[in-house]
DNA sequence: GCGATATTTTGACACTGTCAAGATTGATTG
DNA sequence: CAATCAATCTTGACAGTGTCAAAATATCGC
């Protein structure tokens, strides 16, 4: 689409100029597209218009990359959280949780791929998760653990251990989100149905 | 270890005699060892002592195999199951619910990389799941949906449509799986807490 | 023993991640 | 402005991957 190597005033460049964002978006493109597997370095480097190993300058590894486009995922969690946990005041708090727990898992679902790559073993059990991801990832949970823990005060969530209700809680998205994005619950036309079931078992 | 290149009479052979089964075992050695992505069809046939596409004639795919290894794992969850339903007449239907639960957790973390393909992206989605294997999948819901109906007709399992909470229950655990599995959290010393946790979820 | 069939091997191809060494450019001095 | 230097990019190379086609070898039915 847009030449990616050509100045503003239209010349190709030996410098691509912003490579490292470029390289950012192509992949998580290709991996929203493709999933992760489809993703090779190569085949980024080229959709860039670059040569193979240029992106290993901006990038230490593969790994690297990867936890770069899940932290941008966390990223996004993380707003819609915050979004959720500011609108407690205008509405019910039942209808802030459930419209939480229907966004968390629908995002998931849009960014599959990328959800994958959040969760996944290929970050953190194979690759070595970056020092940043891990942090991210840690506040992330930290947020949720801090909302939950609010909710159980108020008498709104089950449970007596704050720690293992947020743990648990999120055990259920997650698990309901690998089930649905790894295809082996086909049917998410029946999504709003299985959300309000696991609602129901964490209220009160 | 054992030569599988031998005959009965010690000599060395052109036909190796029970080449898929020794691939089998081997490959499902090797997941254990080190992953499904530490397989590689090469290093499978050299562990067997055979040539690169020897395995070929036994399994059309990577992904066949794959699959194969994922069904015995789907196998050992069936078995656990319906062990777990048939001691519900000697104990407290809690506590067989609650040692099944356990029982599921811990056997999937004993045989992680088996799980992991049993329900990962590397066959649902990326490959093609083997029509057993799909077979497979299906009966083993079917069979946890009409344990779960009979525990919610007796009143020990909330919800009322069985099928969501089955769906929703299952999530439960497969999440909490993936979570311990995936190395997310790291701490599997609170795991009969959080199992615990679950369960008190589940229960009315 | 002979032909058919099942099984295994060798050769080959396109693809992967990534390292080392060289080429080119933009920035920073004098 | 010229020269040096660091940042950036490229080419070449290597070991590894899945898997196809064709050839080699063994086993089995007759």
């Amino acid at each position: 689409m847009t030449d990616t190597k050509t100045t503003t005033s239209g010349r190709q460049s030996y410098h691509h100029g912003d490579l490292q964002q470029s390289l950012l978006q192509a992949a998580t493109e290709m991996i929203a597209e493709g999933g992760t597997e489809s993703l090779s370095m190569r085949k980024l480097a080229d959709r860039v218009g670059v040569s193979r190993t240029a992106p290993y300058h901006h990038f230490k590894d593969k790994n690297e990359l990867l936890c770069a486009i899940a932290e941008q995922g966390f990223r996004r969690q993380e707003s819609i959280l915050n979004r959720a946990r500011e609108a407690s005041g205008t509405e019910s708090l039942q209808a802030v949780f459930r419209q939480y727990v229907l966004t968390y898992i629908e995002s998931s679902h849009q960014h599959r791929e990328q959800y994958d790559l959040m969760f996944g073993r290929e970050i953190w059990r194979n690759g070595q998760p970056t020092a940043s991801l891990q942090q991210l990832s840690k506040e992330s949970f930290q947020n949720w653990l801090n909302w939950v823990t609010e909710l159980q005060q108020v008498g709104l969530l089950r449970g007596e251990n704050p720690l293992r209700t947020a743990q648990i809680t999120w055990a259920t998205l997650h698990g309901l989100c690998r089930l649905l994005n790894d295809g082996i619950y086909t049917e998410d036309s029946h999504l709003q149905q299985m959300c309000d079931s696991a609602i129901a078992m964490m209220l009160n």
